[in-house]
RNA sequence: GGGCGGGUAGCUCAGUUGGGAGAGCGUCGGCCUUACAAGCCGGAUGUCGCAGGUUCAAGUCCUGUCUCGCCCACCA
């Protein structure tokens, strides 16, 4: 047999490196193809290819991992498809700084050489991410590493945007969208944010005087942005408001203009709000483009696509920005007496999710898909349970975004991303709209057409990932095999950007949901559960976190703190924890094989499995199916929990401890063997049950084991075996540890010092007790901080020494005989407190047992087991009267 | 304004169908016991936000209420 052993610590960095190296090699991520198993597939929310792995990534795609490494071990047909996504404005905006810092436009470049720049910035440097991800173990099939620009991607992007043009689903319209001055581009309504409370703007509500056309008067209007006036086209009041009634149907002149407009009445007018007189600005604001539509006022264009003031307004103001607009114009307004009065107001302005910039509502030609119906479909997939959202309170979330939908704007103005395939012809001004590039016009042949400059909205195409990944629209393998995915993974705050669309879309193409489940986590967050934030400096990356602590340290964590439905809370000190369980795993670990070295299966001693072998086979028996059923249910801390647990808990701080005697002068050679076997059995099974959180660390030690096959990530997980379920030696051992633990308290309540032993003597209740104490004394005495001198088991009926303090442990009575070691007036104190607090718990179930309606409503087993807690504490109360009595014996003596 | 989620030990939080209140950290006390002092053993601490209700039984279900947070929304 090869000498193996573990190093005396464990070095984390020469680990990972070494297994990742080693499992990639080996061919272990790539996807199988068994036709008699199991297929399950998760496609990666793909990062953008500008990214930097952030903490919200580690979480993400160790929870990923944690399913995917599960599921392959137990024999699945596993992909975990990896890639990243083109990011639209974050790629642009990354490609023209450098060009700035260049000192070139990419107006002054053109789009053909932009995007060949951005192309070529993509290859060098784009995806960085994706080596972040295998440092943090990631398994995915690198083999099939897609892109949502490359060419199998864009065909499938295309298709999807063709058919539903063909459908009816996408159509072109001049409509009032969001706008990015800055980025000069429509944004989605999703794109648009608002800022942080502490951000919001310090605005001034303006009191501002429009004056009747006719006669004398005039309408006060409030509004936050006063420039936006030039564009006003009407003013509106409600038609409840007994305040302006004669006013509807006057005309008021604006003010700094010519311009005469209408007083109407339209019931959206608050009329507690300012003065109730609102200004009407169709081409800027998406209340009044819908009340300018009601009234046929149409919607002037006072600001352009950059912000600044366009030809509309009067020539003093043109070119101006929409800032510098508003300043002059409240300057005009203050000289000529019209602007009545300013309040300070708290204004929310939306602003450009990607440079912050305020958006302005602007009226252009852009696409959108109409999402009605898609919607519809993807609701009813929810509803009818084939997609599983997890935690169920986000359904909620999912159904309400769902059910109130507007149409999907899905063209930007930007060069990088998607080309719209439609072309427009000079000639007969038709549209084409082609699967194919095309030269000519469809309606009239001409060849005098031009593409539609616009790109697709970055989610369009990451809407298709579940089946575009696949390989469709081909019927590829990969598609059959593993649509729908199994599992989404993703953070909550996503559930709207992309899991919504991707149902919507699935739904629609596939005729099938994209996947079966929704997990959400949370947010990773401080610890002080601030979210992470630029200025407050608590951005942690997650690489340093790998380094310092390792991969499997900072992912153990985030399972661990994963629980279903809340934020993640990310701090050192947590880390700093899993690091001790790493230790503790090692040095365990070094136990076991040191001291199973001599172990041969084949030297024809037959193995005698102890009462603690079977107890630990026993719990870790249930300690595996805990596992199962969490991982099923994607509750990360408890299956993290259930094994932290019973590696610590039971596996070293009983077990190892029951073994030593075993192990360092054994009763006999079978009995040894036996400890040795289950030694390696146990601790092998904790190490593939742990494997999928900590893969390094577990990798490193099982390639130790004697019979270490080529990899611990293609072993085959553990699975229960009722065969090694064993009741009878759980209660026999639960019972050890009662009296193990009485010991204990009794001679640390008493202040007994370790260097001094006792003498411990058990009063059984019965025999049946007592066959059971003499049966597993060996187990009483061996656990550290026990120090018996000697142990006495007596029989049923025997009063314990007037000398020794006593606790019961169920049928057991534990005596210690302390006799000159303890101090009688403290130890009555002690009783006294114990006593009080076993009378109170006694009331309580005295209460229930006196209740007729208890005792003839509640299930018979209820009511046994609360006989039961009556018994056990009538008993214990009984014990201690007995043990002050011995008290106030030594007291008086002394 | 609408929707959602929290308020449980000093701190951060678990608690899956209602049946004797938990973990980690912290704290206090005892231990260098031959895997581990990055460790071992033990103690203390809770009107489960408040008020009602359903029930034999409520941290758990219902109603109301206070409070913190998140998301959505067309108060200029």
């Amino acid at each position: 047999m090869t000498e193996k052993a573990l190093d005396k610590f464990y070095d984390h960095a020469k680990a990972e490196d070494k297994w990742y190296r080693h499992w990639e090699e080996s061919g272990y991520f790539k996807s199988r193809d068994d036709e008699d198993k199991q297929n399950y597939c998760i496609v990666i929310p793909p990062p953008n290819v500008t990214g930097i792995l952030h903490e919200g990534h580690a979480l993400n795609n160790t929870l990923q991992d944690v399913l995917i490494r599960y599921h392959r071990m137990r024999g699945w047909n596993v992909l975990w498809q990896p890639g990243t996504d083109h990011a639209g404005i974050a790629t642009q905006f990354v490609v023209e700084r450098e060009l700035l810092e260049e000192g070139v436009t990419k107006e002054e470049m053109g789009r053909d050489k932009f995007l060949e720049r951005v192309w070529k910035w993509k290859e060098e440097k784009g995806g960085h991410i994706l080596s972040q991800l295998k440092r943090l173990g990631a398994s995915c099939d690198w083999s099939r590493e897609r892109f949502t620009m490359d060419e199998g991607l864009s065909r499938a992007v295309r298709e999807v945007f063709v058919s539903l043009y063909e459908k009816d689903l996408i159509f072109r319209g001049k409509y009032m969208v969001n706008w990015c001055p800055r980025c000069d581009t429509a944004l989605s309504n999703l794109e648009v944010v608002m800022p942080e409370e502490s951000e919001a703007e310090k605005g001034l509500l303006y009191y501002i005087r429009y004056p009747l056309a006719d006669g004398d008067g005039a309408l006060t209007v409030a509004t936050t942005r006063p420039e936006t006036m030039l564009g006003d086209t009407a003013v509106a009041v409600n038609p409840e408001d007994d305040r302006y009634k004669n006013y509807i149907g006057k005309k008021v002149r604006l003010p700094l203009t010519d311009h005469k407009i209408p007083v109407i009445a339209d019931p959206h007018v608050d009329m507690e709000f300012g003065t109730g007189a609102l200004k009407i600005t169709p081409g800027h604001d998406f209340n009044d483009y819908e009340i300018g539509k009601r009234h046929g006022l149409g919607a002037p264009q006072a600001i352009d696509k950059l912000g600044k003031m366009t030809d509309y307004v009067p020539e003093k103001y043109r070119g101006l920005d929409r800032y510098d607009a508003r300043k002059a114009a409240v300057a005009d307004l203050d000289t000529s007496g019209l602007l009545e009065k300013t309040e300070p107001y708290k204004l929310m302005a939306g602003r450009c999710y990607r440079c912050k910039v305020v958006v302005e509502p602007i009226v252009s030609e852009q696409w959108f898909v109409r999402v009605g119906p898609l919607a519809e479909r993807a609701i009813e997939a929810v509803r009818s349970g084939k997609t599983v959202i997890v935690p169920k309170a986000q359904e909620k979330e999912y159904y309400n975004w769902m059910e109130n939908l507007r149409d999907w704007c899905i063209s930007r103005q930007l060069w990088w991303g998607h080309q719209i395939p439609a072309w427009y012809c000079r000639d007969c001004h038709e549209m084409t709209v082609s699967r194919h590039d095309v030269t000519k016009c469809r309606h009239c042949e001409s060849e005098n057409i031009e593409r539609d400059p616009d790109v697709l909205d970055t989610w369009f195409s990451s809407a298709l990932w579940p089946f575009s990944t696949l390989g469709w629209p081909d019927e590829t393998p990969e598609l059959k095999r593993f649509y729908p995915n199994a599992a989404m993974v993703t953070a909550y705050d996503i559930l709207k950007f992309w899991v919504a669309r991707m149902m919507m879309m699935g739904v629609q193409f596939m005729e099938e949901v994209p996947f079966t489940d929704v997990y959400l986590h949370g947010l990773v967050r401080d610890e002080l559960g601030r979210k992470k934030s630029k200025s407050l400096g608590n951005f942690v990356d997650p690489i340093m976190l790998i380094d310092e602590y390792g991969a499997d340290a900072l992912r153990f964590t985030l399972a661990i703190e994963t629980f279903t439905g809340r934020d993640v809370r990310l701090g050192e000190e947590r880390i700093e924890e899993t690091k001790r369980f790493i230790n503790k795993i090692w040095n365990a670990s070094q136990f076991t094989l040191s001291n199973a070295r001599d172990f041969d299966p084949s030297d024809g001693t037959e193995p005698d499995l102890s009462p603690a072998d079977r107890w630990i086979r026993s719990r870790l028996n249930e300690t595996v199916k805990a596992v199962h059923e969490h991982v099923g249910t994607y509750r990360f801390h408890e299956m993290a929990d259930a094994i932290y647990h019973f590696i610590w808990d039971e596996f070293c701080d009983w077990y190892l401890e029951w073994t030593k005697p075993e192990l360092y002068n054994s009763s006999s050679p079978g009995r040894k063997k036996a400890a040795q076997a289950t030694l390696l059995y146990t601790l092998d099974a904790s190490l593939k049950l742990l494997h999928p959180i900590m893969p390094f660390l577990t990798e490193e030690i099982y390639q130790a084991t004697p019979d270490s096959g080529a990899s611990i990530m293609v072993e085959a997980y553990p699975e229960a075996d009722d065969g090694n379920k064993d009741p009878e030696i759980e209660a026999g051992m639960a019972l050890v540890r009662e009296i193990v633990i009485a010991v204990r308290n009794l001679r640390s309540e008493n202040l007994i010092p370790a260097s001094t032993k006792t003498d411990v003597t058990l009063i059984p209740d019965d025999d049946f007790a007592r066959e059971t104490a003499e049966r597993l004394q060996g187990y009483i005495l061996s656990p550290p901080q026990v120090q018996a001198a000697s142990l006495e088991i007596t029989g049923p009926g025997v009063s314990p020494d007037e000398k020794a303090v006593t606790r019961r442990c169920g049928p057991i009575q534990v005596c210690l005989d302390i006799a000159g070691l303890v101090d009688a007036g403290e130890e009555i104190a002690r009783i006294g407190k114990e006593t009080a607090k076993l009378e109170a718990e006694l009331k309580k179930v005295m209460g229930k047992l006196g209740n007729e309606k208890f005792l003839s409503k509640a299930p018979p087993e209820v009511v046994a087991k609360q006989e039961e807690i009556k018994a056990e504490l009538e008993a214990r109360l009984e014990t201690l009267r007995e043990t002050r009595s011995r008290m106030e014996l030594i007291r008086d003596k002394g």
